[in-house]
RNA sequence: GGCCCCGUAGUUCAAUGGAUAGAAUAGAAGUUUCCUAAACUUUAGAUGCAGGUUCGAUUCCUGCCGGGGCUACCA
């Protein structure tokens, strides 16, 4: 790689002129800004302590031995600490040769680690909504930058299918609906069940206004209303494990995880292994009782068992309570440690939303008192909410917006497009249909993943369905503008071998596409490292952009110089190779026309 | 109250402590004999406030002001 050349390069200026010895990784090198001359800008403030003179002296004394010991520093300049460095037409052209021949913007060598990703983690009680969208694409995203980053990836899902909500919608089905089936009602499963949870909704909240109304404390109404009551009966059933109420259970949660199916289909997003609370939730006692033994957690009188992370800035947490039963996380405790018998990992990612940044916090710290070697490893991947123009997204006020609906909405705007730009008229329905689908869906992932996944974002309808500017989409179409040159290219016969000692002197728009195609590996692994799928969607889309200036400006197949037209077509060849890598890695798909 | 996250052009997003804070979109002005105009080119516009750390701060530290979250023997 021409980056790390330069920086051996420097070590070994820094060596020969100061005998400094300063490691590879730790030399920065920045591209160098557009108004200057130079490609790669190496900073000297940092070294002026080693160097013993001024900024640009030092900045002198580097150039001048780069350019004595390199063959590939053709020229550089000094502003003030900033070194900046241009490289040589021909080595440009070697490294293009080396990456359009290489093996670049494949998947790195396995590196025999394993990595745990669990995402989605659906209740089984209402469909999937905005959110989830973003929880799905993010781990379904970072699992493939793992991969590509050399781990062994497995992704998870731990499917929320008990508790008191599950309960809620059982029991409005049973009350008033009419025993109807998805199919009778002409709904997906998972609707029906989510009609029942917000029918529940509307008839508790009816209880308690009563209940207040008549002269009820509104605290005391929420817990005495009839509907909470009999909620908490079933869930007490369910837990005896009364046939009729588990059978109840099975037919409702069966209908949902159909529709569940369908829509981590349509979304194109698969798991290697589902986990299921109602499996999980008993799990961790036997954690409790390892941690009382350790005296890491304390009993107090009433029987409750509880973690004392005060030194570690946290709060006194509990554990077990006084009954023996088991709270949320005992439940994850457990969870954790039989993923880990499942799975034995080196990195378990949770993706999960920020507002349990806290929960995690505590979990880890537990399991790492508990002495579990893999819990340095363990990581919260927290991202923020989705917001609506109008404010916050909330289930019981019909706030949300419905996954299925919007990923319809999605395709038919692409169709809309597709067909007003006259784009199809030599594409069968199946082609078109395939294409409606990869640009609704590319949209939407784009539109989720570019944004850093800790920060809250703004989810704007309008601006989603948007094919222009910062989208997938625009990223889309540059690969298919790119295919149709390579195919252009083969009719005419050109290859995309070339000598570099002949290309000549290269433009500015050539030499930023190659310097881009050369920081590939770079974005993968900071991708990798932050578990930030936006580091990569920001590559590609530079890539992109870069390209369609470039194509613009530079003519591919209006030249006579055979060799010219083979070095174009390489550095088109390799940037479709690098855009539809980037793409996949984000669960992307980039057609070959469009 | 305590703890955590976030405040950047009109708007939505960028910026390992680096040079004159980048894009996109909306606004203004242009570019089709030519490989796909879902494109390209020009132009105008921003770091919440006050300190500190240093060669240098959007970034690190402190305080304040705004927005959000967590703070259940719920999951």
């Amino acid at each position: 790689m021409l980056e790390t050349e330069i920086k051996r390069a420097i070590s070994g200026a820094l060596k020969s002129l100061f005998d400094h010895s300063a490691q590879v990784d730790d030399i920065s090198l920045q591209p160098t800004r557009k108004e200057f001359e130079g490609n790669y800008t190496f900073v000297t403030f940092p070294y002026l302590k080693i160097t013993k003179s001024n900024p640009e002296q030092s900045g002198k004394m580097i150039g001048d031995w780069l350019s004595e010991n390199t063959d590939f520093v053709s020229r550089y300049n000094v502003v003030k600490g900033f070194l900046n460095l241009t490289i040589s037409h021909l080595r440009w052209a070697m490294t293009l040769q080396e990456i359009s021949e290489g093996k670049n913007f494949g998947a790195m060598p396995a590196n025999g680690k394993k990595v745990m990703v669990e995402f989605s983690s659906p209740n089984t009680n209402k469909p999937l909504h905005l959110g989830h969208l973003r929880n799905n694409f993010l781990g379904d995203a970072t699992s493939r930058i793992l991969w590509a980053s050399g781990y062994e990836v497995m992704k998870v899902n731990l499917v929320n299918d008990r508790g008191i909500h599950i309960c809620k919608s059982m029991l409005a089905y049973q009350k008033y609906g009419s025993g109807e089936t998805p199919e009778q009602a002409g709904i997906k499963g998972d609707h029906l069940v989510g009609k029942y949870y917000v029918k529940f909704d509307q008839e508790y909240k009816r209880e308690i206004e009563e209940l207040v109304k008549s002269g009820v404390d509104p605290e005391k109404a929420k817990k005495e209303a009839p509907s909470i009551l009999e909620a908490q009966e079933m869930l007490k059933k369910w837990e005896e494990q009364d046939q009729g109420t588990v059978a109840l259970w099975e037919k409702l949660n069966g209908w949902v995880y159909e529709g569940f199916d369908q829509t981590y289909a349509t979304m194109g997003i698969h798991f290697d292994n589902m986990y299921q609370e109602s499996q999980t939730y008993l799990l961790g006692k036997d954690l409790v009782d390892e941690g009382l033994k350790k005296n890491i957690f304390f009993k107090k009188e009433d029987g409750s068992v509880w973690v004392d992370l005060t030194d570690e800035g946290m709060d006194e947490k509990l554990v077990l309570r006084g009954d023996g039963t088991a709270v949320y996380m005992t439940q994850d405790m457990g969870t954790c440690e039989m993923k880990h018998d499942d799975f034995p990992f080196e990195k378990s990612v949770y993706v999960v939303g920020n507002e349990q940044d806290y929960h995690f916090k505590v979990l880890f710290s537990i399991m790492k008192k508990l002495g579990r070697e893999y819990s340095d490893g363990l990581y919260h991947l927290s991202y923020g909410m989705v917001d609506l123009p109008s404010g916050k997204m909330k289930s019981r006020e019909g706030t949300v917006v419905d996954a299925d609906d919007l990923l319809q909405e999605m395709f038919d705007t692409a169709e809309k497009h597709t067909i007003e730009l006259g784009k199809i008229e030599d594409m069968d329905n199946e082609e078109s249909n395939a294409l409606y689908k990869m640009l609704g869906l590319g949209a939407l992932k784009y539109f989720l993943l570019k944004v850093d996944p800790k920060k809250r974002m703004l989810f704007n309808p309008q601006e989603s369905i948007e094919f222009q500017g910062h989208t997938g989409p625009f990223i889309q179409y540059t690969h298919a503008r790119i295919s149709a040159i390579v195919r252009r290219a083969k009719t005419l016969e050109i290859t995309s071998s070339f000598d570099p000692a002949k290309v000549g002197s290269l433009n500015q728009r050539e030499i930023d596409l190659i310097y881009r195609l050369t920081t590939y590996e770079h974005a993968l692994n900071e991708s990798a490292e932050d578990y930030s799928p936006s580091i990569l969607a920001q590559y590609v889309y530079d890539l992109a952009k870069d390209y369609n200036g470039f194509y613009q400006e530079v003519p591919i197949f209006k030249e006579d110089n055979k060799h010219i037209l083979s070095f174009r077509i390489a550095l088109s060849n390799s940037t479709a190779r690098a855009l539809k890598m980037g793409m996949n890695l984000l669960g992307i798909d980039v057609p070959e026309r469009m």
